[in-house]
DNA sequence: CTAAAACCTGACGTCGACGTGAGGTGCAAG
DNA sequence: CTTGCACCTCACGTCGACGTCAGGTTTTAG
């Protein structure tokens, strides 16, 4: 499979591949032109990347925490790192919701405003 | 209510505020010499801009929202904006859980491997 | 064999929310 | 009055995940 097919079915730039693997997170074979082809694999491995990075992990970790999504074990003291890092994204979530609870009373007092929500000028 | 005294207060830099202020989110009175004061509120208005730019929203839309925020109404074809914010936001959330998952899966293959999950060599 | 797609390697640009000096001023205490 | 901390205004630096342009090569379709 080559560079451009990958990134069609993985909905991402071809640019962001090779990005991907001047960090180490997505190898490739090459052809003997040097172009890059990858297994079919590649296309699930890019997608968990995405995800890994949606979740605001940097390439760095994204790079100790592949081998052990593929491994199914985590090298030692790697566990702090990851706990940590699923702290993190806990809290984000929180955060996240308290954002969106925000936004819902604003819009929720467009469809039905409370009385003393007349603003003074405007 | 001097600015380090703010900054303090809302856990952020004495530089974020000024670029509050330079975005219009955060207004500021002049003392004669032209230093920054304000109100105890604003410390509270902080913690609100930080938990809108937590959500992922640019400073753009934040100073769009604040004064609804603080009307409790909405200026009229904001209405779609918001709502497109919000989806983007519960997205964003369901993206997170499922990336969570993903570590809480290897996590727990850390504590407790599956048979099948020997990996080759390492 | 020849176009034209698709690919290659640099290498600089981007965007946003600040960080970080440099160099100068305001203000409260003693 | 002066020390000294807090504050001021530029204005450039940062960081990460790519975007994008330039200039050349490989692969594929016909």
């Amino acid at each position: 499979m080559r560079i451009g097919e990958v990134a069609r079915q993985a909905g991402v730039s071809v640019r962001a591949l090779r990005y991907y693997e001047e960090q180490d997170l997505l190898p490739s074979e090459r052809s003997a032109g040097g172009q890059r082809r990858y297994a079919a694999s590649a296309v699930e491995r890019v997608r968990l990347i995405q995800q890994l990075f949606a979740a605001g992990l940097p390439s760095r970790s994204v790079r100790e925490v592949l081998p052990c999504v593929y491994s199914g074990t985590v090298a030692p003291g790697l566990v702090n790192h990851l706990e940590a890092e699923h702290a993190r994204i806990s809290e984000r979530i929180t955060d996240l919701q308290a954002a969106r609870d925000r936004l819902d009373a604003v819009i929720a007092n467009t469809r039905n405003p409370p009385a003393q929500c007349r603003h003074p000028r405007d």
